[in-house]
DNA sequence: TTCAACCTACCAACTAGTAGGTTTAGTTCT
DNA sequence: AGAACTAAACCTACTAGTTGGTAGGTTGAA
C-alpha cells in the first residue's frame, strides 16, 4: 500500500505521529514539522504533497507496523490470554514510559467527521484490522477454554478495543497515566473470569 | 462558576458545542461560527473575549447540563441499575438520532495536551463529576445486591466511563452508531451479570 | 445618558500550498 | 578518469486565504 520512505520522509512522518498523538490533524501544521526536522516547510511537499496524504501516509505505516507487532505476539505468545495481555502491556508501557501515550487511530477516529476523506479511510481500515485480530484471539482463547465470553467473539472483540481507547482518553481525562493500566486489566479479568 | 447567557451567546455556545462533537478544539473557527449563527466574526469576541474561554464556556455549561441530568436521572429511576440504563440509553438516543454523537469532554479529554490550560481544567473537571456519580451509583447498586463489582466502585466506575467513551470513538472508527448501543449494552451486562 | 449588542474595517500571524532555482549524489557516455 | 546528464532533495520567496483578535463607531432599548 504505501512504498518506502526515504530517511528524511521517515523523520517527517514519524514526527507527525508524535504530533497527531497529542492533540488530532487539526493541532499541528507544517511550520512545527518544519522546526522539529530541520527542513524547511515547503520542502515537506517534496516528500508529503499535502497535509491529507501525510496523515494518510502515517495512518498507513501505523496500520502495518501494527500488523506486524499484532502478528508477532500472536506468534511469540503460548496462548490466547497471554496475547491479549502483551497487546495491553504494549500500551502500558508506551504510555507510562512517555514513549507515546495515545493511539493516533483512536484520535482520528473521535475527529473522523472533520477530516480528509483519504485519511479518515486508513483510520476505519485499522479499526478492521485490529477488530478482525482481537475477535481471533478471543476465539482461540475460547476454544481453549481460557476465556470466556458472553458475547459472539466480534462484539467482544470491539468491546475491548473500546475499552483500551477509553481508557486512554480516561488517563488524559483524569490527569493520571496510572489510570490505563488498571483499566486495561480490568479489560482483560472480564474475559477471563467465569460468568453465569 | 458560569453566569446566565444572553439568548445570542447561548446560541454561539450551542454551535460551539456542534462543532466541537465534530472534530474537537482546533478543527473549528469564529468563522464557522458567524457564518451559522448570522453574527459578524467579530461581534463574537464581545460575547467571549478569546476562543479558549468560549470553549471553556462551553464545556461549563455542558458539566452543569450533565450534573442536572444526572441527578434527575438519579432522583426519577427507581434503583442502580436503572439509572444506569437510563444513562447509556440518553447517549444511544442522541447517537442514532443524530442529536449529538459524541461526547465534547471525551473528545477534548482525547487532545488535551494541545488545548488550552482554562479548557482544560474545565474538562477534568466533568471526569471527577462523572466518575463520582458512577461510583455512587455502583456504591448502591452493590449494596442492593443488584449490582456485582470486581473491584473498588471507583475503579469500576472508571471503567464503565471509558466504555462508554471507548463505544462513542467505536462508533465512528466502523462507521457504524449501532456500534454503541452493542458497546453500552455490554459494559451494563457487565455489572449486572455474578461472576466469580 | 448609559450600555449591551452589534457592525465595518482592520491587523499581524499563520495556514497549506506553489514557483522556480540550487545543491548533491549517482549514473552514463566518452 | 573526467565530463555530461539526471533526478531527488532541498532552498528562498511568494501566494491567497484564514486565523484569532482589536479599534472604533452605530444602533436601539431602558
Amino acid at each position: 500500500m504505501s512504498t518506502e520512505l526515504s530517511p528524511k520522509a521517515a523523520e517527517i512522518a514519524s514526527y507527525a505521529q508524535t504530533l497527531l498523538e497529542a492533540g488530532g490533524y487539526n493541532s499541528f501544521s507544517y511550520a512545527n514539522i518544519a522546526a522539529e526536522v530541520n527542513i524547511s516547510k515547503a520542502s515537506i511537499h517534496h516528500h508529503f504533497p499535502s497535509k491529507a496524504e501525510l496523515v494518510r501516509v502515517v495512518v498507513s505505516r501505523y496500520r502495518q507496523q501494527a500488523l506486524q507487532g499484532l502478528e508477532l505476539m500472536e506468534r511469540h505468545q503460548p496462548d490466547a490470554l497471554s496475547a491479549l495481555k502483551a497487546y495491553a502491556d504494549y500500551w502500558s508501557d508506551c504510555i507510562l514510559g512517555q514513549t507515546s501515550s495515545f493511539c493516533i487511530c483512536a484520535m482520528l477516529a473521535a475527529e473522523l467527521p472533520s477530516i480528509p476523506d483519504i485519511a479518515a479511510v486508513e483510520v476505519q481500515g485499522h479499526f478492521q484490522d485490529l477488530s478482525t485480530w482481537l475477535t481471533r484471539i478471543l476465539q482461540a482463547g475460547q476454544q481453549s477454554g481460557q476465556l470466556s465470553l458472553n458475547r459472539a467473539a466480534e462484539i467482544e472483540a470491539k468491546a475491548f478495543m473500546a475499552e483500551i481507547h477509553g481508557a486512554m482518553v480516561a488517563a488524559r481525562g483524569f490527569g493520571n497515566p496510572q489510570v490505563f493500566p488498571e483499566l486495561a486489566q480490568l479489560a482483560i479479568d472480564r474475559l477471563t473470569s467465569v460468568t453465569n
